[in-house]
DNA sequence: TATTGTTATACTCTATAACTATA
DNA sequence: TATAGTTATAGAGTATAACAATA
């Protein structure tokens, strides 16, 4: 720095500068988890992807957009990388010829328990400085404030969240 | 797992996916926070910028880009858009004819005190579902990990973290 | 030789519109 | 008329390399 010292709040005045640290926290998470999901195509949109699609009943594609908060042109191509990958399959839904049920395969199903291994440790890694205490209280109050924000965001949601860990 | 119903966890298993909710906070607040912001170039990120700008003693372009976790690169531009708009300033500093200090304008700072205003509104809003107790709970949990995170990404960081709300 | 700042380039993510085939 | 899916396009955000001026 050029010359300064006199700095007009103390270290923890950061706290009060929310958008700050969801940037830079966004980007450290991204940084980690791009390392940990290198085995999956599309990154950790991918990894997301595939996590909803494991979830439970076969969805369609636009039902997986909207439970990602994704639009569905990203889902088309996020599949398309899948697919190609050999982690999921298209097949026609039996009860509408317009839509396309998504489900995972074997090799996409072992993808998966991989990635997750080592997001968890990606994950780990970024919550390093707190007790694991403080970790559970972070994590459980980001889900509920994404969890809102999500509902307030796209209307049309699912009724349960992402349980992929 | 091709065709199951069962569920790992139940709906607040989200909780452990803190990936998934990092990515839907940030794009929450992204889209709050453009709107209270509006009225600055280079949306939030403009933002921060005139933040640490004002922050103390004027800084060169490169330690404004450290200090925000930016490329210098980028923070050519974000300085561009913001000297057009009349907000800050590009002078020599004395002691060093390749650097040049940005210094805030009178019309950037009463740009910023109203940006403020704004954005901590949107914060508040995207925070709606929580206690006061709680909501300072996350700020204080996200300041620590978005230090620790800054520090351990760029080592070439500043001493203190950004003060700005 | 290293650093400040600029420019240019490319790649990703996102947003939108237009089109098809079905309903 | 509305919906599921695809394609194409344009805009941001980010990362990199190359360059000029100065240290």
């Amino acid at each position: 720095m050029t010359a300064s010292a006199d700095l007009i709040a103390p270290a923890d005045g950061l706290d009060r500068d929310l958008g700050w640290a969801i940037g830079v926290v966004s980007r450290g998470y991204r940084q980690r988890a791009m390392g940990a999901v290198e085995g999956l195509p599309a990154g950790p949109r991918g990894y997301h992807v595939l996590c909803a699609v494991s979830e439970g009943v076969p969805r369609s594609q636009l039902a997986l957009a909207r439970r990602l908060g994704l639009d569905k042109t990203v889902m088309t191509h996020l599949i398309d990388d899948l697919e190609q990958a050999g982690m999921v399959t298209r097949r026609p839904d039996p009860r509408d010829r317009r839509a396309r049920q998504v489900v995972i395969t074997a090799d996409g199903a072992r993808a998966l328990v991989q990635a997750r291994e080592q997001v968890a440790v990606a994950e780990a890694g970024l919550l390093a400085g707190l007790s694991a205490e403080e970790s559970r209280a972070l994590r459980a109050l980001m889900g509920r404030v994404a969890r809102q924000a999500q509902a307030s965001a796209g209307q049309a949601g699912d009724s349960a969240a992402s349980d992929c860990a």
